[in-house]
DNA sequence: TTGAAAGCGCTACCAG
DNA sequence: CTGGTAGCGCTTTCAA
């Protein structure tokens, strides 16, 4: 590993000169440049970037927290970032922040706050105030995207009418009875979703004057295979409804397996939507709100390298769109029943 | 932000005293390391990793390469490695080196090669010639976790095995006729892990005395949707078959819902077996090859981390387990046809 | 357009 | 057990 004194030395010229010439600072002949470079080249020198981050203040690095990287939403944001971040040559920090509750704590404190990135970005986490003040004492550009941080602006669809959209879709179809599938999500989603989305339903069932069952309000903790187990035990009884409103297209795949694995038709016998269009939602010929978390990654990202830059900062949250899809999953109930 | 010299002047202590305290090192008296941890606390004060990381030459982080951050394999083995790091207090840079080519060399440059990490784990990536040399010139500890990569040590399944025993069970269940689904993937999988399923699937077959038709030899690019579509056609010739191999499970759920939408039962009217244990595998009902990538993620990362403790290098790669779990997507083929 | 030199904030060695 | 101090490898004025 050589250092920039050997390229200097090679190339007879000051450490304070390849530093301009390797970054392309003005000041430096062309000439001397392209001499510099390719020495640099040759012998493969490569600044350190602690030693350039400790003299300069910057790391051109972005932290990133996720509560998983196992969920489709997380994830495709991450790629969103993850594709900013490249363009402005930056590298990304990753902190999964699921997990037990002390090695949290220990993670904000040792990795989180050592000054180790110019910008921070929390994906789809809670964060305590406590987390939080540190966060923002660190003194740098903040962002959440997802479900909404107190004390924090986010990027994000608005969760209560993504879920009233759903619900008077199927209200729309027809269907009078239908089942909710949220509920809280073990992996330390954001804490606010799916209550908003569960009030969005709510809303939409109670302008149309239709029955809230108790035992319809199901939680399938965002998991496909939680979903199926708790619906396929819904199509089991004798009151069965004729749609399911899942809080996100994962609960909704497992609302269809367990349907098809109870003999019932989607969309004859009952339909689904979910909220999201996750990859595979077309496979599944899933009816759903599409978002788009992909370009809420980049543009949370970009706002970020922007201010970094210098632009002016940003106060208020991003409200993302939501769209309505419509596949082959929903369809209006059968008549008698 | 306050520094190392605060902390000191406020306890009335040297730099050297309060870095050692604050590390946990010996030679520190009880009464003092309290003290100066209750300052510390106090003021704020983190250590400056760059800082450290420049005066030390350890940079207690990993660097994680994948090739998509979407796919259930390269996340899963992500979250092992995560966990791993954690408990080690290690950071985690991620570099998504899907994308582009030049882009791609842009990211070795500038961002990989910067002395960031202390070591480096490749998830189910190819590296051209010229990038191995680069990682390997980095002198750190590097390995391959996933498909084979040519000159660097790795974990994971013998691809060839898998493939076999997976398509024994197809065999053994009496199914004659069967298609391959495999192929490369878009996303820059690993190259050799398709060919070598493949192989696997052949040897099978050929020792079976079974026919291996050309045009049963399909492409799902390792993907849910268009596996679903490349099946969907096969399922619609007269000549159909009665048992689909699929080389992920991913692709076995695209084979399995083409079935579905094509009217098709599944295990009555064709078998599916894929490779994996895919979270999903258990809602789909899947018989697979599990392996498990979360424990090959962990045990990459702590041979890492064992290695930069001083322990001995290990030279040679490691084959990770697999094992078949019989689920209900596979059965005997029904008599006539 | 270039060079000299003063740090950036820590760690690690050597004294005491 | 503690302090002094010389760097780690860059960036960034300030001069030339």
């Amino acid at each position: 590993m050589s250092s920039i004194h050997d390229v200097a030395q090679a190339a007879g010229v000051s450490t304070a000169t390849v530093s301009r010439a390797l970054r392309g600072l003005p000041n430096v002949s062309e000439p001397t440049r392209l001499r510099i470079r390719g020495i640099a080249d040759e012998l493969g020198y490569v600044a350190s970037s602690n030693a350039s981050g400790l003299a300069s203040g910057r790391t051109d690095t972005m932290g990133v927290a996720v509560p998983s990287v196992s969920r489709w939403f997380y994830t495709t944001v991450l790629e969103g970032v993850d594709s900013a971040l490249r363009d402005a040559g930056f590298d990304m920090l990753l902190y999964n922040l699921a997990s037990r509750e002390g090695d949290r704590e220990r993670t904000f404190h040792r990795t989180l706050l050592r000054k180790r990135t110019d910008a921070f970005i929390a994906i789809g986490v809670d964060f305590t105030s406590a987390e939080r003040q540190q966060l923002l004492s660190l003194g740098h550009p903040i962002l959440a995207i997802g479900g909404p941080v107190p004390g924090i602006r986010n990027i994000g669809v608005d969760d209560r009418a993504v879920a009233r959209r759903a619900t008077e879709h199927l209200i729309e179809l027809g269907h009078r009875d239908i089942v909710h599938l949220g509920g809280p999500d073990d992996e330390g989603l954001n804490s606010r979703l799916p209550v908003d989305r569960r009030a969005g339903f709510m809303e939409a069932m109670r302008e149309a004057n239709l029955e809230i069952r108790d035992e319809w309000l199901l939680s399938g903790g965002f998991a496909v295979e939680a979903s199926r187990e708790v619906i396929a035990q819904v199509f089991r009884t004798s009151a069965r409804p004729t749609a399911v409103f899942a809080s996100s297209d994962e609960m909704a795949f497992g609302a269809v397996l367990a349907a098809q694995q109870s003999g019932l038709r989607v969309p004859e016998d009952v339909s689904v939507i979910g909220i999201d269009n996750h990859d595979m939602a077309t496979s599944f010929g899933l009816t759903t709100i599409a978002q788009d978390p992909y370009a809420q990654g980049v543009l949370g990202a970009n706002l970020l390298l922007g201010e970094l830059r210098g632009e002016p900062a940003r106060r208020t949250s991003i409200r993302a769109d939501h769209e309505l899809i419509v596949r082959e999953s929903t369809a209006p109930p059968r008549r008698e029943s």
